[in-house]
DNA sequence: CGGTAAACTGACGGCATGACAGGACAAGTT
DNA sequence: AACTTGTCCTGTCATGCCGTCAGTTTACCG
């Protein structure tokens, strides 16, 4: 499927340029956490790999075309989440720990890769296409599987005809990344920690099947 | 309450300083709604102002102390969202209404202010206080009002007590947040524009009662 | 008209960018 | 071991932006 590792001017990458290639990615990956995306330089980059700025530019066009091989990586590690919500059942209490189950995960999957996303969310928002692909590729890992959820249930008649599941499904998983993305500015605001993960489940189980989940 | 205009240098800012500062933050604007957030540089924006960049740096620290200028302008603005929510009735018809016409109004309010926005939302996800606080201060607008909505409805015993509202409200806006934002990434993978709006008014709905909304 | 404060600019050292050519290195060949 | 080959890295350079200062122009007021 994808070719060799290349570098900008063609040559393909040997071991050990592909070693510096993946030391420059996991220390532009530590930079992005610690630093604004405004202020990520490659020279900072470079240094930190013990390596000099023309380095990064063998292997990267800019900033922007390394972060999105960062995403690449990330997108297919995301692949795995379709798993929280596939093959589930939304009916009685197994419904209720599907939502539980699949707020827990998709928090823990956001916080775990929150630099990177968080600039992938900016370079979506922003109308670069690139970006976006890789953003949805992440997400339809959740939303595809959700959406299907939303249809069975609508097959079986227990949940309303005129609901769009690609919307609902898009809507809930938004906002399960927003909430994951600004979960600081939930605590500052008398919003308890402790609270948030049940009543994220609770909103994604009456989004899904309209109904509340049995106590 | 607010002091006066003042420079970086502390002098006070008559008529025409005043003017050239607006003019920078208008350019300011523009700018970020047409180019990346990191493409954005002091030197474009003095430009389209027809100044220099050193009077940019007489009024601004730097762009992101500018951008948060531009916040606090439009969270005054913003504001105003507070009587999307305000005062109405969750119960029975009038509930679906108000559902519709929150999500209206906080959607184009938005859209109208996407480039700033956005640049806040990454500033606030990357954890920088300054940003978070006037994140906060937009949408308390909105959260405030909505956890008030629907503390009331938990004291005529409509809502189960042991929801928290604060974290239903909140996560209620942070989706619309996100949805507003990601609009494009929505409609390119297979939701229809016109199904947006109504489902997630019902998932509002179905957050702030519990229950669907009547036909 | 003269004085004072505000408003602006030219110019400068410093640093990031991006390109190139040439040197260092590993691995195999004779 | 010396040589060869192709990969890999860096020194260096031109360019352009950043952020600051000293100094000039403009507006206002007695």
């Amino acid at each position: 499927m994808t070719g060799q590792v290349r570098t900008v001017d063609g040559r393909v990458a040997g071991r050990r340029g592909q070693a510096t290639r993946q030391k420059l990615l996991d220390c532009l990956s530590e930079m992005l956490s610690t630093s604004p995306y405004r202020d990520v330089k490659v020279i900072d980059v470079a240094r930190m790999a013990g390596t000099s700025p023309a380095t990064f530019y063998q292997y990267f066009p800019d900033v922007e075309g390394a972060v999105l091989e960062l995403a690449d990586e990330m997108a297919k590690e995301g692949a795995g989440l379709t798993e929280l919500v596939a093959g589930r059942s939304w009916v009685g209490k197994s419904g209720a720990a599907a939502a539980d189950e699949l707020v827990d995960g998709f928090l823990s999957f956001w916080r775990k890769n929150d630099a990177i996303l968080r600039v992938i969310d900016l370079g979506a928002a922003e109308g670069d296409k690139r970006f976006s692909r890789i953003r949805t590729k992440i997400l339809t890992a959740v939303t595809g599987s959700l959406t299907e959820s939303i249809k069975e249930l609508q097959g079986k008649g227990r949940v309303d005809k005129d609901v769009s599941a690609p919307a609902i499904a898009g809507s809930l998983v938004t906002m399960l990344a927003g909430v994951a993305a600004h979960q600081k500015g939930f605590t500052g605001s008398g919003v308890k920690q402790a609270d948030l993960k049940p009543n994220l489940a609770l909103l994604v189980h009456l989004g899904v099947t309209g109904k509340k989940p049995p106590k």
